[in-house]
DNA sequence: AATACGGGGTA
DNA sequence: TACCCAGTATT
């Protein structure tokens, strides 16, 4: 067929379906660049499903640029808490303060602005423009890039940074005149729901009988991207340290540092345990017949570590004492967690512990480090905690 | 070009 | 279990 004609059916055909089929979203309801701009950010690697409600009660809490230029950056995490990726948060309320500032509270419409803010990438910026400014900007996220690459049988590697920008140009030439915001958002809905990773459902799809992959018989193999590195293991032993006497019903937290992981969040302090011995060095097997990693993991979260409990909880005691000058007596093994970032896989010991008699003395009240709190587990509001700790402290808190 | 950066849905 | 999600910043 002819590449202009299949082009050109390939728009109109998408536009019509979109027209009809478009789902009921919270961000389409209006066009006002803020909530635009705030659902683009949340939906960066993240589902819909997951994103609806934490984008009512943003907004709801935050309902302007003012209103979130002029929040404290703990209250801003806190309403992302669980979303993941926070420096999404951080960068967003960062750029809406620039805006706020520099623009007079308006979403710059200039491509070049729009670029520079914090957090507002190639995609995002084309999402804004085309769809809060019907700019004709092309927005290539990962569903554009699957439902382009099958539909014109494109074999690049959508992995490599070179492939997003051609991909860009192709989808910029594809935009209807005066339809760049609905014409986005139709490619990213059919990636969505129609044209989806696995077992795509080519028998509904508006542009079937011209798409190229499907033609081929390659739709899913389509698209091709080299598969990323399996995260690296980690033991992190937890202390739950509960408090008594005048930090009675409260629990022993910390702020995690400014910059990297989970950058300013709160947690439960914990160590990192030397690496786990590996079946295959142990055993002196080849790496083809060790156990999956799988099996290795279950065997750990099936009660004890490598160490005997002793073993580990000594260790949290003196890491503690040394890193931090925390005084905590270990008392128990209270559960095993796992938990899986996409470059890192915590496996987690954690223990309930009891501050250390020092700790509780009147004499020395306020002999924490700066970035330590006792938390009444009732009142939490104030610190953001990622999923990961939400859980031990949820599993403490139902057994009270 | 490669890596850091969360958490969860789904087949 | 493997893949991937309305990606961006940093190195």
């Amino acid at each position: 067929m002819d590449n202009q004609l299949q082009k050109q059916y390939f728009s109109t055909e998408l536009l019509l379906w979109y027209e009809r089929s478009k789902r009921d979203l919270p961000w389409r309801r209006s066009k006002n660049p803020y909530y635009i701009w705030v659902s683009e950010i949340m939906l960066q690697q993240t589902r819909v499903d997951t994103v609806i409600p934490y984008f009512h009660r943003f907004i709801e809490k935050f309902p302007t640029v003012a209103a979130l230029a002029a929040a404290p950056e703990s209250e801003v995490l806190k309403a992302w808490e669980g979303l993941g990726y926070y420096s999404r948060a951080r960068n967003l309320q960062s750029a809406v303060r620039e805006v706020h500032e520099q623009y007079n509270g308006i979403v710059p419409s200039d491509k070049a602005e729009i670029s520079e803010l914090k957090g507002v990438g190639p995609y995002t910026a084309g999402a804004i423009l085309s769809i809060a400014y019907n700019q004709p900007e092309p927005a290539v996220d990962g569903n554009v890039m699957r439902v382009l690459s099958r539909y014109f049988a494109l074999e690049d590697d959508i992995a490599k940074p070179s492939t997003r920008i051609g991909i860009e140009r192709l989808a910029q030439g594809l935009i209807p005149a005066g339809e760049a915001g609905a014409f986005n958002q139709a490619l990213m809905e059919l990636g969505a729901t129609v044209c989806t990773p696995r077992a795509p459902q080519c028998l509904t799809c508006p542009v079937q009988v011209h798409c190229a992959g499907r033609l081929a018989g390659i739709a899913e193999q389509l698209p091709v991207k080299t598969k990323a590195k399996p995260p690296r293991p980690e033991r992190r032993a937890v202390a739950l340290i509960v408090g008594s006497g005048a930090h009675g019903g409260q629990l022993l937290i910390r702020q995690r540092p400014q910059d990297g992981l989970l950058a300013r969040m709160w947690e439960l302090p914990h160590a990192e345990l030397p690496p786990a011995r590996s079946a295959s060095a142990a055993e002196g097997v080849t790496p083809a017949a060790a156990p999956a990693r799988g099996a290795q993991r279950r065997a750990a979260r099936g009660g004890v570590p490598e160490e005997s409990h002793d073993v580990v909880m000594a260790f949290l005691r003196e890491h503690l004492a040394a890193a931090d000058g925390i005084g905590i007596v270990p008392k128990a093994w209270f559960m095993n967690t796992e938990h899986v970032f996409s470059h890192i896989l915590w496996d987690m010991f954690v223990y309930r512990c009891e501050a250390a008699a020092a700790a509780l003395s009147s004499e020395a009240p306020n002999s924490l480090p700066p970035n330590y709190r006792w938390l009444n587990v009732n009142e939490m509001e104030e610190y953001p905690f990622p999923n990961v700790f939400l859980r031990i402290i949820n599993e403490y808190k139902s057994l009270l």
